[in-house]
DNA sequence: CTGAAAGCGCTTACAG
DNA sequence: CTGAAAGCGCTTACAG
């Protein structure tokens, strides 16, 4: 069984390969093919069972409906979701999704970005490593559409899409102060990004206002640690701070780090200390206790991001430039 | 700034643009070209940071150096981390890997082969869902090069790696049956698929042999439920079987049910019953108590996999057809 | 040792 | 209303 091409379909139907390329393409009409030979010819495809060559037509036409999706680390849930959902609305539109994992690397972007752009994707979504700027300049000079996600540059004139950090930290932060709590710890990454700062400055600013900030409770751990490093770093922090009657881990690892690490320590939740954690996973709504978490709105974040990206398809010269911030949700659960 | 073509080089460096393709594929010094010339049009791709057109290469040549992986379910976290581990593979011969999820749906698992198909794919590694299995055969019939992982068709010829279903979930049984068990119920979904009656079969015939298999304590549960469905079937087993003292569940997602259920009704692990499950996951590990588990030989598939695809994409005339077994691995943790 | 040309499977401006 | 032809960016057999 050979692949079927245009042109076996216009032998078949006596016809040119032009007139089977409108005809395939429901250009038919337009060009005012009539409709026997359309008829025609749609059986002939039909029966042969012709597929186009998605190739052929990428070169031809320079597009390829596919979408590049980069993304810190698909074996993480939040951004397996993610992936999933930004899979599903490209589908309903007719775009195919390529996703890959940058695993925080610099260059592993770099070079994902050239793999997508040699398999010409007409867009990009993009959740940046720590030093990519330059290199989505580079993108935006290609005429590339591109949209952030989960992060961004806070100088750097791109379509982003993000939750609303600050805000859901200091809610968080709020609801462990209301419940009691007096020495609230706060567990970052050193990366620096602009989405974890925007976390602990919330929690900051709501310890603040109260008057009960203390920089010692503030542990950074090491970028791209792995998860025995994590847990050894939060063991040797709580043993140092033994007055912390509560903790905001600011992302998901960073909380399952903690849990394990609380759990060698037999440190009781709440009894001991009272915990929230950036971004649900499935180990939080199994755990005994159930851990209260910060959810992301994924939803609200692929369905926006694709639509950004549409409207810079649409037109790559003059489309809006949007900063978009989705509001978190805090589901209260039993660690607190 | 515009792309890059192999005819601009050519006009820079002021040769043909047969030279210029020789040299960047390699062939310069095969093809007899002078040792100047090469480096003179390696100094002008590189300068103009030239990339070549995957998808010029692609129409020209039929092949894409990228693989089709069609799993069930990427956000499951055996999935994600199989595939992972299988892109890193790929990666290292240099080959990309597409992958999607079918969600356990045979036509989305058809619609899927045919965009593989049709961004013409050099290999497909798939995990087929109920009733592929003459959509396989089609596959073999355009000659395309397929690996089935983790499950198969008895009856079909093609290759495919699992793990020793079998040989774990009889291991298991055994392993509870030591520690005192004697009431051991088993949950299996109904998807009849090969490798889920293989674990049931292990289960099974490790309790014939002591003659105490009760074909009242094994529970079917129906194929695509949701997770509360799972929930509450598993909380009425249990509450019509009390005599039950360990349980064994054939993958992770029914162990992630049955654990939230035995939560809702109170039983307490290991006390009140030991349990097993199949798959490892995150989930399983910060469970208090810890969950005993078969943990897939995810590597071993993933390198036996791409091995054999490469083996027919060799000579796809004489390649042999090759059933792996791979062995599962017993981590044994608190809940027994 | 290097170049001109055909062709992969399409789309589309042009001609009739 | 329909067809012939150019061209997307490559590779490779052929010619010289």
């Amino acid at each position: 069984m050979k692949k079927i091409t245009i042109k076996d379909i216009a032998t078949e139907a006596q016809v040119s390969i032009s007139t089977v390329s409108f005809v395939i393409n429901n250009k038919g009409e337009k060009m005012g093919i009539s409709p026997a030979v359309i008829k025609k010819v749609q059986g002939v495809a039909e029966k042969l069972n012709y597929r186009p060559s998605m190739i052929a037509t990428s070169l031809r036409t320079g597009k390829t409906r596919s979408i590049g999706l980069i993304v810190e680390d698909i074996s993480n849930q939040f951004f397996a979701d993610l992936a999933r959902v930004i899979e599903d609305e490209a589908k309903s539109i007719d775009y195919r999704v390529f996703y890959c994992s940058t695993g925080g690397d610099d260059e592993r972007s770099e070079e994902l970005m050239h793999s997508l752009l040699q398999a010409n994707v007409d867009g990009f979504i993009i959740t940046p490593t720590q030093n990519l700027e330059e290199k989505i300049d580079l993108l935006l000079k290609l005429k590339k559409p591109v949209v952030l996600i989960d992060r961004y540059f806070p100088g750097q004139r791109v379509s982003h899409v993000v939750m609303d950090n600050y805000e859901a930290a200091n809610t968080a932060t709020n609801f462990l102060i209301n419940k009691g709590c007096k020495n609230i710890a706060v567990v970052n990454s050193s990366s620096g990004m602009v989405q974890m700062k925007l976390r602990e400055d919330g929690y900051r600013d709501a310890l603040k206002e109260k008057g009960i900030y203390d920089e010692s409770l503030v542990l950074h751990m090491e970028y791209r640690s792995n998860e025995e490093t994590r847990i050894a770093a939060v063991v040797s922090f709580f043993e140092k701070n033994t007055n912390i009657d509560a903790v905001l881990f600011l992302t998901n690892y960073l909380g399952l780090a903690g849990l394990l690490a609380f759990k060698k320590m037999g440190i009781k939740i709440p009894e001991d200390i009272s915990v929230i954690s950036f971004d649900d996973h499935d180990s939080f709504k199994l755990h005994t206790p159930s851990i209260t978490v910060i959810a992301q709105p994924i939803e609200d974040i692929a369905v926006k991001s694709i639509q950004l990206l549409m409207s810079q398809m649409a037109d790559m010269e003059k489309y809006e430039i949007e900063k978009s911030l989705k509001k978190g949700k805090l589901i209260i659960r039993e660690s607190v």
